[in-house]
DNA sequence: CTGCTCCTCAAAGAATCGCTTGAATAGATA
DNA sequence: TATCTATTCAAGCGATTCTTTGAGGAGCAG
């Protein structure tokens, strides 16, 4: 008991599960599986990888047991193996936030300049879910939606909002949101909303965080 | 905006921290720097490297901003840069043990059979602190306990606990406490007390879990 | 069965990481 | 100033890791 190469190889175990999101790509792919389950073409097309090598990186996501997989017909699904891993997203994304200087920099270099982009928190958009004051619109692509979604919000994917901007009533307050903090889909539908002259907000982080707040979600039930 | 390069280099910037705990020993380095601030030589002797390995090592967790430094004399003392970092330990351990199937396996060969080790709970020894009923003894090194320990704990680290024994009263309950859930010494030491007939449990977990409970810990002042 | 789709596996080159060794640096001391 | 100590830097190797390519299963449809 106690002897350093029994300590070295139970640490080694625990920097195995670091190792697995030692690559920006795999956390592209734990920030897309923490809206709900996708496969791996889908997932493929989400990083912008082959298929060959995302199915490479979710064999090294499920080896340090971060994803689990269910087989549907000859589709392979991929999700989060639990809450567990959402949280050491979340704690990983907080501490590299607060602390990696650069992170600002390569932020505001994909997010672009969000000063003006106002946001709704999730406590205000929570009290007024029923209130039929305002629109709710997930902009992530549908599969995301089907897996789950706030309650009463309506699916639009990013590149669709465009087509139905003309048909949202022009009185009523729209929110948007997405994937969490580091998504561009609701910073694009606010830009876009706002010039054309709608009232637009971004809800505060997105989806996971909402769920994960308790807040009323529902899912489009499998056939 | 959302250009796919931008995202790559963003989310590499999250895999960058994620790295940083991707080696077993900078894993160490981060739990044994948890109990608070050390030097290179003794962090050195602690996780059984080399000085200049070691140095390398905090340079990495320092790149990645897990850690930070500062000088006294001509020492340089390295510590956790928040508690947001210690956060991410605790979650990476978590998952780790919940997902993780060789882990169980490690973390038996490490600690030894846990089954007959008594456990107290915080809340239980929180509420028993000023009782008299009890002896609290911090069995980690003693940088540890002058960094800071549990409210009125007796410093007796590991290695000298066998030379006091005779001297505790026989008819008080001890408690012994270490780093957190994977460290020997509180178990070490509960063993060797009860192989001597006395009444020893180990505190649950380790003094980080304690403090980060707000429970009453103090420390021994810097000169 | 045969062909088709989806996914995984295997191999290989390029890049990165980890540990060791020996030299260099920064600050303290005198 | 020179000297000492604690720490970091730099170079080199062996071992991993990442990505691409092409081949190899598993399940479904006909």
């Amino acid at each position: 008991m106690g002897d350093r190469q029994a300590k070295n190889a139970l640490f080694d175990g625990f920097a195995d599960v670091a190792k697995a999101l030692g690559n920006g790509r795999r956390v592209e792919l734990v920030d897309v599986l923490a809206q709900g389950e996708r496969h791996v073409e889908e997932l493929a097309d989400e990083i912008g990888q082959s298929v060959a090598n995302t199915s490479h990186h979710l064999q090294v996501l499920a080896g340090a047991g971060l994803v689990v997989t269910r087989r549907d017909g000859n589709r392979i699904y991929y999700q989060l193996a639990s809450g567990e891993v959402e949280q050491l997203w979340t704690a990983l994304r907080l501490v590299a936030r607060t602390h990696l200087d650069e992170l600002d920099e390569l932020a505001a270099d994909y997010l672009g300049n969000r000063s003006r982009l106002e946001e709704i928190s999730r406590d205000e958009l929570a009290r007024r879910l029923d209130d039929g004051t305002l629109i709710v619109l997930d902009v992530r692509p549908a599969a995301e939606y089907a897996a789950g979604h706030i309650r009463g919000a309506r699916s639009v994917p990013i590149d669709q909002l465009s087509d139905i901007v003309h048909g949202l009533p022009a009185d009523v307050e729209v929110v948007a949101y997405c994937r969490g903090p580091y998504c561009v889909f609701a910073d694009d539908a606010v830009r876009l909303l706002s010039r054309r002259r709608r009232n637009a907000r971004r809800l505060q982080d997105g989806f996971p965080e909402w769920r994960t707040a308790q807040h009323p979600i529902e899912s489009v039930l499998a056939s």
